[in-house]
DNA sequence: CGATTGCGTTAGAGCGCTCTAAATCTTACG
DNA sequence: CGTAAGATTTAGAGCGCTCTAACGCAATCG
């Protein structure tokens, strides 16, 4: 026993499917009789429209797709609240996808939305490289919401991660630190911009940068903290790629004996609420995530109506949050 | 210029249009050298199936419709995995739709996943009320994560939520403690199994339990916890809803200026990696989530097979992480 | 060599819905 | 009372795909 169609309705409430359908997209012109007589077969027999009919129908789904990187990061979450909040106010329905840190998974996320047919993409932090975002974009409207790189022919949302790293480390150089060590987000698609921020911002106040390889969260910061504590060459201050790296060589650091900010100051970046957790109390670089979310809505929105060719990029302005992983350095 | 269908496929590879669905679906019955011409075909128009259409025409989506509590906190995070690797394996699609913790959202959420049709219905801890779970079961197999109460009519894959609670108590009352309050999850779906648990396993030890409203997250502990301060009846253990409500215990107590664990000992549940992170180093209840992804999966699909009457009911067992934020009471 | 088999291919109906154009019913007006 | 103008309602085609049944054709067999 298969689910009503508009069809039983209409036979239920003695109309014609035409008028079923004109009821269920509430148009002004039915009667309210039928009306009622509709809604009312409808909810007897527990009717609920095929969004796959109507969508072929209507060739088109008033559905966006979304792939976030990783929803284990806290960081994407409130990115999410923002485009879902505002997809809602122009009555688009939000597909997620996760990407799961793997350029292969969000390669199928990008196929399977295509094949639903949504009306645009919205990648949030996507591993994808170049060529991929280049590719998607050619069918239906994209946006990047990350940073730093150039992604020719999409639109992107970002902030300015060159700027955000240059607050981390003018932040530091303030308190006294010289030696600030950089720990990378490997090959994750803002690593980039972050780390040639910082390192402009180091050698323009005369510093000499040390980048080492990261990766996106706890458990990659490790690495490279040990390393420094074993070639006795721990810096001052840290600045990590994101919080989750600086909780990570939070943890790290504690392990070798060291104390923050005592010995060692520690910057992130994304102010998630890790970093204001009071027992983290992170120093960090703060992006407005909600409104980077909203903002990609728009975007892509606008990019359904008319079509501009060239691509929109919106670069926003990071803040720091001050807290109490960052301090001046030990006096030598 | 609209998508290239199976119709333009067809033509461009001088075959029917009945040819190019076999070989989309990789039919064993199609003579290589068509193969090669439809794939040729299909690659140079940049041909991609349209699912809706698809769908319609098998009166079946392969699609699962999930539905999770709050992307915000990380411990749906890890049961998403679970699901999405355990889909995948059975070559279902796995839609994400995001509860926004809010029972009239939920609601809408099912409605859209019931209007595309998904085969099943994952409720990761949801925040709808029994009758519309028990509704929406009856319209497609449904299968809750999360635990405590009794899911007439769904199944429910569960960690006994009473037992991680008598483990949480227990370890308390090993070290020493006898004044331990409970800060509940209030609306919480598990927040009855747990608080129960918590109340039994105190009198069953001759100890007078003591419960204060909580909540979802880290603002909702602060309340409860300067209640505590204000009345002067500070425990010497806080056994919390989740690790984000011991977060923010952890938060309020210290800004309190009391230590934890010298002054207070904190309990959360969930295990969270923010329990793990060495600055936070919170003693917590661990639910096998990725595990419970897996059953959820497995357990709903084996639904979509036969169709068993009564509910399937797995509960797992928790364990305990003991960590930093436990201790034995300061002696009086 | 005609009949049989089986493989590869195709025609055509149908999935549940929307949308246009046309049909029907009211109501208003001269 | 006839008719035009609206207001409602409906028939029917079509969205892109799958699926059943049937078809053509080459290989096989007695």
């Amino acid at each position: 026993m298969s689910r009503p169609t508009m069809e039983t309705v209409a036979e239920r409430a003695g109309v014609s499917r035409a008028l079923v359908s004109l009821v269920m997209n509430n148009s002004s012109k039915v009667s309210e009789a039928k009306r009622q007589a509709v809604l009312h077969a409808a909810e007897q027999l527990g009717y609920r429209p095929n969004l796959h009919a109507r969508n072929l129908a209507q060739a088109r789904t008033k559905t966006l797709g979304m792939i976030i990187n990783d929803i284990h990061n806290p960081f994407f979450a409130e990115v999410v609240y923002g485009v879902e909040a505002a997809a809602d106010d122009y009555g688009f329905d939000v597909l997620i996808l996760n990407g799961g840190r793997d350029a292969e998974r969000e390669r199928r996320a990008v196929e399977t939305h295509l094949q639903f047919q949504v009306e645009a993409l919205i990648l949030v932090g996507p591993k994808l490289d170049n060529d991929d975002i280049v590719q998607a974009s050619a069918v239906v409207p994209t946006v990047v919401v990350a940073s730093g790189r150039d992604n020719p022919g999409a639109d992107t949302i970002t902030t300015d991660d060159g700027r955000g790293a240059a607050l981390a480390v003018q932040h530091l150089v303030q308190l006294g630190h010289t030696d600030i060590v950089h720990i990378d987000g490997a090959a994750n698609i803002s690593s980039r911009a972050r780390s040639h921020g910082y390192e402009k911002a180091m050698r323009s106040l005369g510093l000499e940068p040390r980048t080492l390889r990261g990766g996106d969260d706890e458990a990659d910061a490790e690495a490279a903290i040990v390393d420094l504590a074993e070639t006795d060459s721990m810096p001052t201050a840290i600045f990590a790629f994101n919080d989750l790296v600086a909780a990570g060589a939070l943890s790290t650091l504690e392990a070798a004996g060291l104390r923050v900010p005592d010995d060692v100051s520690v910057v992130g970046y994304d102010n998630t609420f890790i970093a204001e957790l009071n027992h983290m109390s992170l120093t960090t670089v703060n992006q407005p995530r909600h409104q980077m979310g909203q903002l990609a809505i728009r975007t892509v929105l606008e990019r359904i109506e008319d079509d501009r060719t060239e691509p929109t990029r919106i670069d926003l302005a990071p803040t720091l949050s001050v807290r109490r992983s960052t301090a001046p350095p030990r006096k030598a």
